[in-house]
DNA sequence: TAGATTGTTAATCGATTAACAATC
DNA sequence: TAGATTGTTAATCGATTAACAATC
């Protein structure tokens, strides 16, 4: 069953919520609960875990420990991806320091740099080399997922070593648009996209 | 004119296109040359710019200059936002020292970090104060965005001071969902969210 | 006039919401 | 049996795509 974009977005904020009343103890959740916990409506949350193919039971509800599997896999937290990061700056260092992405499969297996005094270093259990070393060490590792927090000018030449060092997919955190091949899947993270919508929505209710 | 959503979060990539033609000295532009440069269709890109007012010129294109004004104008980039920034640690100090929020038009004017050792510092040119402080200096500048890049758990009290100090908008970076009053609009930007899309997306083309 | 490009209307597609039947 | 909750079908809404008319 394919899950489109929202679904797909909603998935992760279930898992965190079912989570939370595993915790507590809690073997079952009504979609009404998990709706109130998100703010959403329950119908939603029916469609959604419906389509997980996890049955619940009237007057009950869903129950949590199969959910949470069955969210896990679907989001990919069920098995461990590696993946290289190139760009040491702050948004690189605080990324390699985010707890979460261990929680969810992420292991970054290895950094890069073009400043040699980042080189070297080991930053939240990640070694740091040389970015001239990139492509033979991606495709020594088999890292299949490149992390791109370069500056933007050296964005598309970063993009295309990962390429070359075998990566299907790049997570993308500057604002370049990447040409690379169709087969290698591209997400762009863009905080200016984001900032521009906020500052939309701030202007329009101000109105 | 109402932008949905998506339309939205095409401006800000129109407006980067739009500029770096600007700056080769175009004056007009194709929706198919913005089209070709985003990677979307033509189709897309004319409806959107229609809703934005500007007109085009068949054979001709749309006026650049007159775009960007507008574009501009859509995505608040004309005008300044003061903000407040919560949580001085790798990915809030990374935020601080983003260059391209500033020509957006936002405004980092203070930041506050629990930690001692961290306040009283001025950091990409915002200072650093005691969250203690948040309240007060929040009323005292009169800004009306918080930016919340606190632990998770700290997330919902800081929030709460924010709203305190009269924000009328939070940008969460925190996974938290949080408790405030409905006419403070809050903006989630979620990356482990981000993160399990991009998983699936892997997943789902290896299968 | 011919051709390229804009602008618009209609069709399609996908997601959300409403209504209600099925089930424990 | 009654009532709460799940599951599903139909209606609505919004965004995208297709087709084509209008314009320079």
């Amino acid at each position: 069953m394919a899950f489109g974009t929202q679904a797909l977005q909603r998935l992760p904020l279930y898992l965190r919520v079912l989570r939370e009343l595993a915790r507590e103890g809690r073997a079952y959740a009504s979609g009404a609960a998990l709706a109130g916990a998100l703010g959403i409506e329950p119908v939603v949350v029916r469609k959604d875990l419906a389509r997980t193919g996890v049955r619940g039971t009237p007057r009950v509800g869903f129950p949590i420990a199969e959910l949470i599997a069955e969210l896990e896999r679907l989001t990919g937290a069920d098995r461990e991806v590696m993946a290289v990061l190139a760009g040491v700056g702050r948004l690189g260092s605080a990324l390699l320091g985010y707890p979460g992405f261990r929680r969810q499969g992420l292991r970054i297996v290895a950094a890069f740099d073009a400043a040699p005094e980042r080189c070297n270093l080991v930053l939240a259990g990640t070694p740091v080399f040389p970015v001239a070393t990139l492509v033979e060490t991606v495709l020594r590792l088999g890292a299949p997922l490149g992390i791109l927090t370069v500056p933007a000018e050296r964005a598309q030449r970063v993009a295309e070593q990962m390429v070359a060092g075998g990566v299907r997919a790049i997570w993308n955190f500057t604002p370049a648009r990447l040409d690379v091949p169709d087969e290698v899947l591209v997400q762009r993270e863009d905080l200016a996209v984001s900032l521009a919508v906020l500052l939309h929505r701030i202007q329009e209710r101000n109105a």
